[in-house]
DNA sequence: TACCTGCACGAAAACCTTTTCCACAGTCAG
DNA sequence: CTGACTGTGGAAAAGGTTTTCGTGCAGGTA
């Protein structure tokens, strides 16, 4: 080490002073400090991690990078890592098992302190592996397995706050329209849109939870038949926010107002959509930052020994925009307002 | 070495073995490939990585990652080391000096083969560092330095190809409605748009190139601007997907049709917004994908010592829906049709 | 002076792999 | 029979850091 030559030390000296451990001179510590300013020296990790037995790196496999999802979580993990100064090794598995199999060996080659599964669903996966050595968190996709450590948002949860919302500010005719209904989010969001109704004794409004894919277009269709069905129809409580956008200009194209007619709540706090929508979404906000931080924390917690198994489920946040009304509701307007005959 | 162990050689000959190296008989290299397949053996990357001097790991500092145009760039990254056995170590910076700072130096201590620069912005940049011993190479924001290695997108030339189309299904009237004048990428596409029309010997439709920020609500307002500064203009070519949707918006609202009356095209081919609008978007794809590919190549050539500097652009690729026609244009419609009075 | 205590630093092992050099045995030719 | 050559595998060093143990020296005490 040309640290200790510098400062006239040895190397093992010279380690000590850098890390503060053992007595030494104080005069000789300064010295080797500044011999390793001079030189600019940084420690090689590798070698370190090797004598240590871990990396101070944990892998980051994303089964879906380039879905809007798996991103923030990614961030999230990725800020509550670097804090404790460990860096993320990132893989993008694509949801190909072969792949994923191809990452994990890379990974624990690399010797890892542990493994973070960042999926792009919503829908359970099977696990990553079977008798791993380090440990693993799975982040917004949860595992197959219970055991396994999760970390998702609440989904029914945040449905029901939206709803209750919906309610809170005086709508009574709630209809919901949401995505595929194989999709195991959309049952748990119409799950909490039903429990929220029925704790205020209310009925969904329309022909019952429409399901459709989760875009703009569908949206748009929805709105028409939920109005028909529903012409009172006050409130809709969307399964995310492209669907939100659909309805909101489907019922524009009807002749309602929102919010002033109908209130509009969506799903997933995707500002682009929400925020910049022509009459701004109220919408749930999953807090997928946080999602990814939690998990980087239950890995943490297990790298140092103290596992925790299980799906941990992380509360949404509500966030009103103009589409539930900014204000207390101010009533129907007069005059006339088209609408399609029941 | 417990694998030498089990296969009754020494460590030595089971490194030959597993790495196909020295001159072995096959049945012994046969026991100790057997051997390491039941211990589940994988090399210490660390280990490896110590002996060798380099550790087959590249830093991939992301300056904006919340930004959706560093993701496909990280991605193709990604995609190109993976395929050459290398592991990503994600960075996200953030755009703040102090952190990237931070993160220079965690990836240089892990003696990392070289690092990537992914900006959020298409304006320059300052330099990472100065002196760095490892190669550096800047995807999609560009090193201020010319004599860095960055890999951008050719504004100009997606802007120029953008309104070469709109020229060749025959509109004579082209409109330009970009973002903030002072972005270095509005700057170029605006060169592109005028040197397209130059080629064609037409002027700009409209008062000007129309700068605004990157919104749909721009894109609304400027619909109108630049209707009642040119009645009849008959196509648009826009800054990016979000205004060309604005824009498409406002002039459906003023009655004109997409395209039959006026063709637009966007530029960022950002999907979710481009191919779901109500009329699916043309616009440009700047092929950010590649652009993380073709960096990481050249990473990868200057550490095997072959390293190219200067600004490497890349050419972006025309999509093509329906909003400037996807087939040849029908003339306008008769019957009257709302315009503003000039 | 002789011995002990404690401080400050050095020496060396350990982490795991790769690679180079060397040794041993067997074979063939002279 | 001896020398040389080839085929196979072992021994050891190197890579950079941390940590443990040991050593030398100074100062104090008997």
């Amino acid at each position: 080490m040309d640290v200790a030559v510098r400062a006239g030390v040895s190397v093992g000296t010279a380690s000590k002073a850098l890390n503060g451990h053992g007595g030494l001179r104080s005069e000789t510590r300064a010295r080797v400090l500044a011999a390793a300013e001079e030189l600019g020296f940084l420690p090689n990790a590798l070698a370190r991690g090797l004598l240590r037995g871990r990396s101070f790196t944990v892998g980051l496999i994303a089964s879906d990078a380039v879905g809007r999802f798996s991103i923030p979580v990614m961030l999230g993990v990725e800020d509550a890592l670097s804090a404790g100064r460990i860096a993320v090794l990132f893989c993008d598995g694509r949801g190909d098992p072969i792949r994923e199999e191809h990452y994990l060996r890379s990974l624990l080659a690399r010797r890892v302190d542990g493994i973070i599964v960042a999926g792009g669903q919503t829908d359970p996966r099977p696990p990553i592996g079977s008798g791993l050595t380090v440990p693993v968190v799975y982040a917004w996709t949860p595992s197959t397995d219970p055991m396994d450590a999760s970390v998702v948002p609440d989904h029914e949860g945040g449905a029901y706050a939206a709803v209750a919302h919906l309610l809170g500010v005086g709508r009574q005719r709630v209809g919901h329209v949401s995505g595929p209904q194989q999709f195991r989010s959309v049952e748990l969001r119409a799950k909490g849109v039903f429990r929220a109704l029925a704790e205020a004794g209310l009925q969904l409004a329309g022909p019952g939870p429409l399901y459709g894919d989760w875009s703009e277009a569908w949206g748009r269709q929805a709105a028409a038949i939920l109005l028909r069905s529903c012409p009172e129809l006050d409130a809709v409580s969307c399964g995310n926010d492209e669907i939100a956008r659909g309805v909101a200009d489907g019922l524009r194209d009807l002749g309602l107002r929102v919010p002033d007619d109908v209130a509009i709540i969506g799903f997933d706090n995707w500002e682009i959509m929400s925020a910049h929508a022509r009459v701004p979404l109220s919408t749930v906000d999953m807090s997928l930052h946080e999602v990814g931080r939690v998990a980087a924390g239950r890995l943490l917690q297990a790298i140092n020994g103290a596992a925790v198994h299980g799906t941990q489920y992380l509360p949404c946040q509500l966030v009103l925009r103009e589409s539930t009304g900014l204000q207390a509701r101010s009533g129907r307007p007069p005059g006339p307002v088209a609408r399609p005959s029941p």
